[in-house]
DNA sequence: CTCACTGAATGATTTACATCATTGAAGTGG
DNA sequence: CCACTTCAATGATGTAAATCATTCAGTGAG
């Protein structure tokens, strides 16, 4: 807990550049931080939990955080990220359902919670917080219907390629270019990809011997993005 | 009832209980009509393309239509159904990007299509509309979701069960009260599991044997939907 | 330093499912 | 009415991937 002590300012004063939230204004931004609370998460922590029910919405100050949902028999199955400057829970705030999915820390987060209330009389008042609210929902359940078509049609070497794009796509690289900017486990990976640990041990070092990625100790390397991509959607 | 002769009315005498439009006052469902168009569409036919622009939100007036999505080899992945009072297209309409899916009538179907811009218009003006589209696709979102979980990890017979309970859940039964009010081909059935018609025959055909479902001709009896719901896994 | 613990990697075995090939039933049209 | 087409159903076979079991490397505690 001692660790850092990062001093979260007023919504006024983020320097995140919030997809949701640039359509408000400077008072807006003011009204919506007049209730707010941060909260630190270690890593792993879950930030919410699949059935709770919602009391408002949380926004990331910083760190990665995972999104999953647990099957009938309890395996995970990762549905997508988020980091610094998303937003999370705004499905089950707006349509006052429980949360379907589990939010966990994948690294030390600071996360913003604003109540309910706050969320949606803002809403009303400001259409293009709404625009966005939709924009967003639109492209998740884009990106949703795209996974699961993916799940359902490509082999576990494809999926395994897709999932380390979906990594890059949400991550990038770290200071060296070719560095996925993002530490999972062979398990966490398995559950984006839809398969067994073992299994996903076993394609990414196949794909290391094929060269398209580089595993270096924990981490991944990819020396060329689009022949991963090319591996993730053309059979071999 | 005589083919191509059905009259649709006006939004305002519509008699379809839409979970949409319900917000409409009188006077927007006038606006609504001004610019509608009606198309009839016969089985089989397409109402829009995955990959199309689009130009308006269609509502249908009477029909059942199934959104679909190909992958990168061309099978197909039927994502959802739809039938009458629903409305389809709003996810490209809203995001403004390309369908990303591909809509057909599953049987004869009357559609209306509102242009972009009466939609818009309404929706800046009414805050219950745009509420209602964005618990449509809250609740869209958590249905894709599910559907992803169950595929990943759900064996062939548990998905086509799950496929039986969707089919049930969406269009309900015929007056008999056991028979599934739908004609779907095995291919169908088999695009909705994520699984090829072969095994989809054959799964159907052994639940079939252990009196799980009725086979009768083209149609599919439910004696008990407890004991299917139990069949596919479902736990709530 | 060594013992125990954790995650990664890999081999052996089994299972589930896709693919291929064939037959039968039901339409459809000349 | 019969050939022709289309779709349901099923059996045989090959294979991808899950499961189980084991080894190995790294890390931390005592």
């Amino acid at each position: 807990m001692s660790k850092g002590h990062v001093q979260i300012p007023s919504c006024t004063e983020c320097t995140n550049e919030s997809k949701i939230f640039c359509a408000l204004s400077e008072l807006e931004r003011k009204e919506l931080s007049v209730n707010k609370g941060s909260n630190f998460y270690k890593k792993g922590q879950n930030i919410f939990y699949q059935g709770n029910h919602s009391h408002g919405l949380y926004c990331i100050y910083s760190g990665k955080v995972k999104l999953s949902k647990l099957g009938e028999d309890g395996k995970e199955q990762v549905l997508r990220f988020a980091k610094t400057g998303d937003i999370l829970g705004y499905r089950a705030l707006l349509s006052n359902e429980s949360y379907q999915a589990t939010a966990t820390a994948m690294e030390d987060c600071y996360v913003c919670h604003v109540p309910k209330n706050n969320c949606l009389g803002l809403m009303e008042k400001n259409s293009g917080l709404s625009l966005n609210i939709v924009k967003q929902l639109s492209h998740d359940l884009r990106i949703a219907e795209q996974h699961l078509v993916n799940i359902a049609q490509k082999t576990v070497k494809e999926r395994i390629a897709e999932a380390m794009l979906l990594m890059y796509n949400t991550f990038g690289f770290t200071q060296d270019g070719k560095t996925l900017d993002v530490s999972l486990s062979r398990s966490e990976i398995a559950d984006i990809a839809g398969t067994t640990p073992e299994t996903a041990i076993r394609t990414l070092s196949q794909l290391n011997k094929e060269g398209i990625i580089k595993l270096v100790g924990k981490s991944i390397q990819i020396p060329s993005v689009s022949s991963l991509a090319q591996e993730a959607s053309i059979l071999d």
